[in-house]
RNA sequence: GCCGGAGUGGCGGAAUGGUAGACGCGGCGGUCUCAAAAACCGUUGGGGGGUGACUCUCGUGUCGGUUCGAAUCCGACCUUCGGCACCA
């Protein structure tokens, strides 16, 4: 019979549910808690969900073999504004869509014989789970970690909505595209500044995440070390708090910036003839969007307010300058200028006709500032300044510090680049924010009995995004919790990164109708062990879900520290060295895969064609590779399956070609195993088996009519095994056809036999001065002495060596012999 | 500018101090066939020598270093990808 994955894949498919098959086994000693990201519920699987269910299934089924209780849930993030997009366009309610894609993604998802339990599946859009993303904002509501707040902030016109910082990539919506506009606008936001400096110090913790995953977050949080410095304002009792992280630098002081939104602006500038130009400086500043304002094409400006502080550790007059450069969201929206050393402020002070003040010195040189043609950066000692002078200035900048402390006119300080979580979204496909507003209580939590507050389902959408909730009077109109009066609901929505932000926990306790989720299931789950997903959200969903998970630890909610003890972050799939794109034409879907090859064919190509962490180039000739190879493997078994079967057949001890066959089988086995379990390596684990199928077939060449049977069952035995994560289905039919009952995949994952590794002979090289010159087969576990007698009787190395002299020989037992001669 | 990753045949990639190029794709030659496809067998880094079993030589971005031995470790540089970037 044919390999035939039409025929075979939807049998073991109907096979392993009708069964229930990949049900969670709760309890157990090893654990072992595998997640995959879930996806947003677009309707269609692409390669990029292929390649990330792949890489899971082959680990959880492998684990699975291993010994280990594995969860493996799928969910969905369902809420999102696609959605609602395609509502306004097709006039199809937004639930009835995501609803609709979810059944033909898990028809596909099926389709590829991922082993999920979907007993345990999530759908952030169902009132069941939303209630409890709700509740969770109240959790973070009552701990004074969600908060109202008018501010500047993004705004995407094409997606009429808001976003937070993470979603603005390079100015553009991280959805759209668009050019984001800065909008002050009163909004919610949730208090992950708190937890900055846990968010940088347990990256430590994480060693089982990629290096530049690690990097990215630290770099997102960007966390700088300096001090806060309080001037006071010449003529007033105003102080001016400023940050530096270089405190050391101090007593070079010669003028002060402030921010265009500074709060202090209109008072320094008021009543200032420089009052019109400051105005002006400050609408045209306020005016550029965030892009174009951190440009590093856009000239510095600066304008004087009329206005000077006092330095306090020198009493000295420094005039106060606005500028259009300094960024009111970092530090406290004022700096001061150092031009001596600080590249930025020199290029400023010499535009401005500023002075410039010289207090650090190289070791052996003096600067003098009149001459300077840049700022110096680098370390050296202190020079004019008052009793730090001859100080290094690393050492300065503490003593200045405590200097500053003791009278009181500032202290160490670490500010972060990270800005708090902005999670209100004006649309309507979202988890409404849990919120009422009375005109005689105020703002007021939506009790907990009340939740959750329901989506409307009749609803109107209208071209250009309005929420439709601002107009549904049942929505908005409700009770006051607190007076009984008439009173408002907020008609914001959740950002949908919240959803995604606990969902994990979810799984370990999807039915939980009284808590978010109990805290003996998630512990006996969590952390997730192995955590598989992309690369785009290293900061975004990562970061959210590691503040999430850090603000439930310390109420007690959970153990874990951190969610993900692991990630791998899978590269994308390219075909012709380019991203699959509509646009392009160059999109290959899975469907067309499986029903071409079949399921396996597509696994085994995603998983071989590329290490898990690289981008992997789509080939449909490397795909046909790999159909011809399950081909092959199907042949071979199909095809003397009877004979590994066979029985009263005499036995006979195994020659020396049946031994390399099993040493091969073996050898291959050890290498599925530690590539699986040590390294992700799929691609070298698949190739191991392709050699030793290799080999088999030319066993089976040299030997038709005399075979040893007792060594081909165990290699074929062996075969479907270890190729059973890979190409499940396949495994399976192997499996039978080899005549076992019961499915592959319940089977103890196999043990090689270190003593059939070991071969008789071993082929080692002969090296002189490092290059090779000869090749010998010796017998295996040679001493070092013999090892390099036989070397010397190798015939060219003889020639090689004629009239040398050798001074010393270098021994690898098995593999080497280097021969030093001069 | 700062930080991090990556550079190996025609291509995807393997080898993380010990035989460079496993495995796969593609190419070439052959078997089977009326023929083709499929399948199977052999071969395949560049250059040179030999009728031949073979053999010499160069070769992992570049240049240097460490070592008996370097794709692998160290230093400098080049290219490229990604993150951050007027963050005080």
């Amino acid at each position: 019979m044919d390999y035939s994955p039409g025929v075979i894949e939807p049998k073991w498919q109907k096979y392993w549910e009708e069964h229930g098959f990949y049900k969670t086994v709760e309890g157990g000693e090893k654990k072992y808690y595998l997640l995959e990201m879930f996806p947003y519920p677009s309707g269609k699987l692409h390669m990029g969900h292929m390649r990330v269910y792949s890489i899971g299934d082959v680990l959880a089924r492998f684990l699975t073999m291993r010994g280990y209780n594995v969860l493996h849930p799928m969910g969905w993030d369902a809420f999102g504004l696609p959605a609602e997009n395609a509502a306004i366009e097709h006039q199809v309610h937004p639930a009835q869509w995501t609803y609709d894609n979810i059944a033909a993604m898990k028809k596909q998802q099926k389709a590829l014989g991922i082993s999920y339990d979907w007993e345990r599946e999530v759908t952030t859009c169902a009132p069941d789970y939303y209630k409890w993303t709700q509740w969770l904002f109240l959790f973070f509501y009552g701990r004074n970690l969600a908060y109202k707040k008018k501010a500047a902030v993004n705004w995407c016109p094409q997606c009429a909505t808001v976003l937070a910082n993470e979603q603005v990539e390079e100015g553009g919506c991280w959805r759209c595209g668009e050019i984001v506009v800065v909008k002050d606008l009163e909004q919610w936001f949730l208090k992950i500044t708190d937890y900055a400096e846990r968010l940088i110090a347990d990256l430590r913790l994480l060693s089982g995440w990629p290096e530049r995953v690690r990097v990215m977050q630290e770099n997102w949080i960007g966390k700088s070390e300096g001090a806060e410095i309080r001037f006071s304002v010449k003529g007033k009792t105003l102080k001016l708090p400023v940050f530096t992280t270089r405190p050391d630098t101090l007593y070079g002081v010669t003028y002060l910036v402030l921010a265009a939104e500074h709060p202090l602006l209109d008072e320094l500038a008021g009543g200032a003839e420089q009052e019109a130009a400051v105005r002006d400086l400050v609408a045209r500043t306020r005016k550029l969007t965030d892009v174009a304002r951190s440009s590093t094409e856009m000239v510095k400006e600066g304008v004087f307010t009329g206005a000077y502080c006092l330095n306090p550790v020198t009493g000295e007059e420094v005039p106060i300058l606005v500028g259009n450069y300094v960024l009111m969201g970092y530090g406290t929206g004022a700096v001061m200028g150092v031009p001596a050393h600080d590249e930025r402020d020199f290029e400023f002070a010499k535009k401005y006709n500023l002075p410039i003040r010289v207090v650090i010195s190289p070791p052996d040189d003096i600067l003098n500032a009149a001459e300077m043609t840049e700022a110096y950066l680098a370390q050296g000692v202190l020079v004019n300044s008052a009793h730090f002078t001859g100080m290094a200035n690393k050492k300065a900048g503490q003593a200045i510090i405590a200097y500053l402390k003791e009278k009181g006119w500032g202290e160490g300080k670490i500010s972060f680049r990270l800005r708090d979580w902005l999670i209100s979204r004006q649309r309507y496909w979202g988890a409404p924010i849990p919120i009422i507003y009375c005109d005689a209580c105020g703002m007021l939590p939506v009790p907990e009995k009340d939740l959750p507050v329901l989506l409307p389902e009749n609803v109107v959408f209208k071209a250009g995004g309005q929420s439709p909730l601002k107009q549904h009077a049942a929505f908005l109109d409700v009770e006051c919790p607190s007076c009984g009066s008439d009173a408002r609901r907020e008609t914001d929505t959740m950002d949908t990164f919240i959803c995604s932000s606990w969902y994990f926990f979810r799984y370990t306790d999807p039915k939980n109708a009284e808590q978010a989720f109990s805290r003996e299931k998630s512990d006996a789950w969590m952390p997730v062990d192995q955590y598989i997903g992309g690369i785009e959200h290293a900061i975004l969903h990562l970061l959210y879900a590691r503040f999430l998970t850090k603000v439930l630890y310390d109420a007690g909610l959970t153990q874990a520290v951190e969610p993900f003890s692991r990630l791998l972050a899978q590269g994308m799939v390219n075909k012709d060295g380019a991203k699959m794109s509509k646009s392009k034409g160059n999109v290959v879907s899975p469907d067309e895969i499986i029903k071409k090859y079949g399921a396996d064919t597509g696994r085994l190509f995603i998983l071989f064609a590329a290490p898990p962490e690289k981008d992997l180039d789509w080939n449909e000739r490397g795909v046909e590779g790999c159909y011809r190879f399950l081909k092959r493997v199907w042949r071979l078994v199909d095809g003397y399956a009877d004979i590994a079967r066979a029985e009263n057949v005499e036995f006979a001890a195994p020659d020396e070609s049946a031994l390399a066959l099993r040493r091969a089988f073996h050898l291959a086995l050890k290498k599925v195993t530690d590539d699986i379990e040590q390294r992700f390596n799929f691609n070298t684990a698949i190739s191991a088996v392709m050699e030793a199928v290799n080999l088999a077939y030319g066993y089976i060449n040299e030997k038709e009519a005399d075979i040893h049977r007792a060594v081909l069952a165990e290699v074929l035995e062996i075969l479907a095994l270890i190729l059973a994560p890979f190409a499940p289905h396949l495994g399976e039919e192997m499996w039978a056809r080899l005549g076992n009952n019961g499915s592959v995949h319940l089977q103890a994952w196999p043990e090689y036999d270190p003593k059939v590794l070991q071969a008789e002979n071993v082929e080692i090289v002969v090296q002189i001065n490092g290059k090779v010159r000869g090749r010998l087969i010796i017998p295996a576990g040679l001493g070092a002495a013999a090892m390099q007698a036989k070397a010397l009787t190798d015939e060219r190395v003889v020639l090689a060596l004629a009239g040398q002299q050798v001074l010393k020989a270098v021994i690898v037992p098995d593999k080497l012999v280097n021969l030093v001669v001069r």
